[in-house]
DNA sequence: CAATAAATCGTAACGATTCCTAATTGTTCT
DNA sequence: AGAACAATTAGGAATCGTTACGATTTATTG
């Protein structure tokens, strides 16, 4: 995913072009990790000063249900990102310092969506590992350990 | 997990014995799925109407910490259920419909734990299943479909 | 049964998210 | 370019789940 890519499919869907909307984007081409409202309200904020948690919400809402973000609910606060680049569907490695992800292509559903009826409907499942990406352990040490 | 092996532990750990905690924990030894702290203090409030959603929070919490109850984060909200019989590492298919669980008892870490490493610490993982069972498929279709 | 620490109630505080209304802005059509 | 319309926004209030608090009650121990 890519800001032009997001704002063509925006435009397609009947969404009006409007200078905050492309800075929400722009913001998460930069921050390639999981960001919370606050985190992206906070940013918008410098450019503008007056930006409503409303606005955020109500657009971080609607780029998720075009695809255009990814959500996902980590420590009781819910985190977007840009979708990734890849269309094949894949799983996360989650830092939860810092947002940052890793792709994973397995999927776990592939081993058991033979076993798994029974009258059970699937409709949705959820994968992540969580952990410390190797920048933000090295982090962690010093920080414990100050010489 | 069954009552009395909880109020066990409880006593081990410390805790005092309380007529409330002993119907909280009949609670979900009565019913074997996941409930939010609402319906566990609605369901206890039948007996004590004063009952205030601090003793349930403190409760539910103390529980989980003592693996007596298993904790999950089901849209946006906490949900509590009795710990699993088993010992062993395992996952869950979930109803979103009434929080009555399946288990599964293989992992997928176990297939990735080789190949994660690259300086990921990893801390913790979520596999969950989340669908209809199928009594609440019966109740949907009946509903959507009125003779 | 008295002493003590833990548990509880009732309510207030909290943070994340949603909702509301009036004012503003982007788009379309001419 | 300008008028008309619908979408977007700011600002703040409302809601929901959860946590925190001081005062009172209760379980435990000797």
């Amino acid at each position: 995913m890519n800001v032009t890519k997001a704002l063509n499919i925006m435009k397609e869907q009947g969404f009006k072009y409007t200078a905050k909307r492309k800075e929400l984007l722009q913001l998460f081409s930069d921050e390639k990790r999981y960001l919370t409202a606050k985190e992206v309200l906070h940013s918008l904020q410098k450019n503008y000063p007056g930006m409503s948690v409303d606005t955020v919400y109500r657009n971080l809402s609607i780029f998720e249900e075009m695809d255009i973000l990814e959500m996902t609910e980590l420590e009781g606060e819910m985190h977007f990102r840009f979708s990734c680049s890849t269309t094949v569907h894949h799983h996360h490695l989650i830092c939860l310092e810092c947002g940052k992800t890793r792709e994973i292509e397995t999927c776990p559903m592939d081993w058991l969506n033979e076993n798994v009826d029974g009258g059970f409907e699937v409709t949705g499942h959820k994968f992540e590992i969580y952990g410390l990406c190797s920048e933000c352990k090295k982090a962690k040490h010093k920080e414990a350990a100050p010489a």
